[in-house]
DNA sequence: CCCACCTCTTGACATTTGTCAAGCCTCTTT
DNA sequence: AAAGAGGCTTGACAAATGTCAAGAGGTGGG
C-alpha cells in the first residue's frame, strides 16, 4: 500500500530509502478511504491534511457568489492535494476538496510534513523538486489562462492530460478550463474533427 | 546597498543574520544596473541568474506567434525575477525578462543559490517561506484568471497592487490582465466612476 | 521649436463566449 | 416498465471582449 508513495518519493528525490527511514514514513502517514462526493476539506474550515492519492481522484475548487464551481486542480493517482495556504497559515480555506470517484489516500499533517522534511534528507529533496515543478507548472497555467482562447486551452489539456478527458465529466473539465459546459461541448466537437 | 536584501531575508526567514553569514551573502551576489529596455533574459537563452530588484522594475513575459506580448509577472523593489524552470533545468527559456525602468539588481546563479540554501539556515528558511507564498499566490492568480471577468481582475489588481496602476503603462497592465489595451481603457473608465 | 513617436481614448463592427431553454440519452430507482 | 435525475448537445440570442481605424495629447530627440 505504501509502495507507490515510496516509488514516488524516490523518483522525485532521485534517491533511495533506507528501510529504517521508510519505516518512519509508513508510521507517519495515515490511510483513509473517501466515498465519491466525500469532502477532504470544506470552505471555511482549516485544512488539516495533505493527501497523497493512491487510487481514485479528487478536485480542489471554489464556489463563487452565484454558486458556480471553479476547479483549480484535479488530483489523480500519485498526486498531492491540499490547500497549502490554509495548511501552513492555519487560516480558513476558501476552497473545497472532494472525491470525484471512490478514493484512497495517505494523509499527513503540516507538522508531520515539516518534521519529515527536517529529519529525512530524501524527503526534503523531494519537496524541493516538487516546489520547482509546481512553480513552473503554475507559471505555465497562468500564462495559458491569460493568453490562450478557450479552444487552445482545451487543446493544451488534451495534449498534456489526455486521460483527464476520458476520466472526468465534461462539466468538470469545462470548469477546469474556465468555460461553461455548453462552450466546452461546442469546442470539443469542433476540435475533434 | 545590500541592506534591503538583508532586511528582506530577515523578514521572510523571521531570523537575524550573524555578521559573518551576511558577509557570505554579500560576496555571493553581484550588483548590476539595467537600462530601461535592457534584457536580463531573452527567449531561447538559458536563464543564468535570479535577480533581486533593489531599484526599478522588470517584467517577465512571453511573445506569441502573432507577436503579442503576454506579461506573466511584474517585479519591483524587493521582488525576485527569473525563470526558475530554465534556471534549474538548464533549458532554453520560453520567456523574456527586461527592465521597464532603469533598474538596479543583485544577481545570483542557481548554483550559488543552492549553495547558500545548503549552508545558511536563514537562507533556506527564507526560501521555504517564499515557496509557500508563491504557491498560494499562484493558486489565486490561476483562480482569478479562469473565474473572473476582465473587470473583476482589474479591480483585484487595483486592490492588491494599486501602485502598479500608477507605475506601469496601460498597455503593460492590460497584457498582465490578459486583455487588450482598448478593453483596459474602457474597463478602467467604467470602474473608476 | 517642431517633428516623430508613443500612449491613450473612442467609435464601429466582428468574434468569442455566456445564458437560457429545450430535448435526447443513459442510468438508477422504484 | 415507468419515472426521474444527471450529463450532454443544440439553437437562438445576449453580453463581453477583440479588431481595426482614427484622432487627441504628451514627450523627447534633433
Amino acid at each position: 500500500m505504501y509502495e507507490s508513495l515510496r516509488a514516488y518519493i524516490e523518483k522525485y528525490a532521485s534517491d533511495t530509502f533506507s528501510e529504517t527511514d521508510f519505516e518512519v514514513v509508513k508510521k507517519t502517514f495515515t490511510h483513509k478511504r473517501f466515498k465519491k462526493g466525500q469532502f477532504l476539506l470544506q470552505e471555511g474550515d482549516v485544512c488539516k491534511y495533505n493527501a497523497f492519492i493512491l487510487k481514485g481522484s479528487m478536485r480542489l475548487y471554489s464556489v463563487d457568489a452565484k454558486g458556480i464551481e471553479h476547479i483549480i486542480q484535479f488530483g489523480i493517482e500519485n498526486w498531492w492535494v491540499g490547500d497549502r495556504e490554509s495548511l501552513t497559515m492555519l487560516t480558513p480555506s476558501k476552497y473545497n476538496i472532494d472525491a470525484i470517484e471512490d478514493t484512497e489516500v495517505l494523509l499527513i499533517t503540516s507538522e508531520e510534513l515539516q518534521q519529515l522534511t527536517a529529519t529525512l534528507p530524501i524527503f526534503s529533496k523531494m519537496i524541493h523538486t516538487l516546489n520547482q515543478r509546481n512553480f513552473s507548472a503554475s507559471q505555465k497555467r497562468i500564462h495559458d489562462a491569460l493568453s490562450l482562447t478557450a479552444e487552445d486551452r482545451f487543446l493544451e489539456l488534451q495534449k498534456n492530460h489526455p486521460d483527464f478527458l476520458q476520466r472526468f465529466p465534461q462539466t468538470m473539465l469545462a470548469s477546469y478550463l474556465g468555460i461553461t459546459a455548453e462552450t466546452y461541448s461546442r469546442i470539443r466537437k469542433k476540435a475533434l474533427k
